[in-house]
This record gives structure tokens, C-alpha cells and sequence, in this order.
DNA sequence: ACTATTCATCGTAATATTGCAATGAAACAA
DNA sequence: TTGTTTCATTGCAATATTACGATGAATAGT
């Protein structure tokens, strides 16, 4: 039915499939690493670099602030965004604990 | 139009979207804890550890295996699943490259 | 005031995802 | 063979996502 039954999941499964949701998208990754590479923040920009409309670019950017990775304040016309490293560290710290899972036997398959 | 533009954005781009969007539903990543907690492999027990019906598992289970993260051999009437730990860590690697990015600046926001 | 620029939001179309009942296919036991 | 168990596949309904044109809000420059 095209909704997600969260109720039946932990929280941290949960968390982690929010934040990978997040990651599921290339231009959400795109916009991430352009954010990296620029050492000040950007803007519109985004739309020049990524090759989408800016409605759509201003939709994913939304969903990264609302997963509370980046952030973005106003200067004139234009906004700022960046990354918000402390997120970062907490978002990645999730992830890493998923990851880092080990097999304890070799696996029978 | 829900359809997401692949050819705009880079290998890697896509590949780590890829990844993430399989991990982006809770019922994917309890399916993968109960792999990795389970030293041996299982297989409808998923069913009832996760609260969904069969026919669903069945669903998340074959995107695991589209992305080859889980194996799975036939055992009699039931079939046996299991992470491959190869995949896993080459899955591990590509996702940890963009998770370890660093700020070089402080970041102004 | 008028215009341009930048970005967010709304509305909409196309496609994808989620979940399950119903049905198949394969192996096993009697 | 007949029935049972286990799992995959099909088909469908409900919801979510993606992308963008059109529009709106805010700021800056003239």
C-alpha cells in the first residue's frame, strides 16, 4: 500500500532506514559531496552544478534539512547552505554501527 | 514523474544511492541484523521475526539479493539466507568513502 | 515605484514503492 | 498419488517519490 509499517520496527531501525532514504536519491548525494568539496557554502549554485530544475534541487534540499544535515541561512537574495558537521558526526555514527556488523561463523551459504 | 535522472550523475553517485535506498526501509535492515545475529542462516523464520506477511519478506529479500548483499540456497522445501561477507565489505567501503568526508573550513553557517 | 534575482511553495503528471491475498512451483511425507 | 510445507510470483490498491512549470515572497539595485 505504499506506506511503511515503522510501528513493528526499533527506533534505531528505523533511524537508519530514515537517514539511508535520505542517501537514496544521486542528486541528495551529489548535492552532499559538492557541499564537502566547497569549502564555503553554497547556494543556487547547486542548480548550475547539479543538472536538475531548481524547484526539484530546492525539494531535495529540503529533505536534507529536514534530516538535519545541512543548513541554510539567508543572505540577500540568495541562501547559504552547508553542512552541519556535528549532524554529520551523529548521522555517521548510526550508520557505522549498522555497518560494522561482523559475522561471528563464516556463513553456511 | 518519479523517475529519477541516473545519467546526470556519476557512477559512484548512483552507486552509493543504490546502496542506500535498499537500506532505506526498517524492514531491509532488520532483515540484515537478523542475518548478521543468527550465525547460521535462516529463512522463513523471518516471517515471524519481522511482523510482515510472507509474501513481503519474499519482496525485501529479493532486493537484498538484486543488490548481492544476502545469498540464498535451496534446502529441501526452504531456503536458507545469508549475508555475503565479501559484498558486505565491498558495500562497507564504497559507502564509508563518502561518509568520511571532511569540512576543510569550519563552514560559515 | 519598478525591475531583476534568488529561492520556496503549489499543483500536477509520471513513475516507484509497499503490503498483502491469491496462486504457483518444488520438495517431502504418507 | 495425495496432502503438506515452504517460498516465489502475480495482481492489485494505497501511498510515496521525482521532476518541473507556474507562481509567490523577499531582497537588492535603479
Amino acid at each position: 500500500m505504499g506506506l511503511t509499517k515503522t510501528e513493528i520496527f526499533t527506533e534505531q531501525q528505523n533511524r537508519i532506514a530514515m537517514i539511508s532514504k535520505v542517501f537514496g536519491h544521486p542528486a541528495r548525494v551529489a548535492i552532499l559531496q559538492h557541499l564537502f568539496k566547497i569549502d564555503s557554502c553554497v547556494c543556487g549554485d547547486l542548480v548550475n552544478v547539479i543538472g536538475l530544475a531548481q524547484p526539484t534541487i530546492s525539494q531535495h534540499l529540503k529533505e536534507l534539512k529536514l534530516l538535519g544535515l545541512i543548513k541554510g541561512n539567508v543572505e540577500g537574495t540568495s541562501v547559504c547552505y552547508c553542512i552541519d558537521p556535528e549532524a554529520w558526526t551523529d548521522m555517521k555514527a548510526v550508520l557505522l554501527e549498522f555497518l560494522d556488523q561482523d559475522l561471528s561463523e563464516p556463513g553456511c551459504c
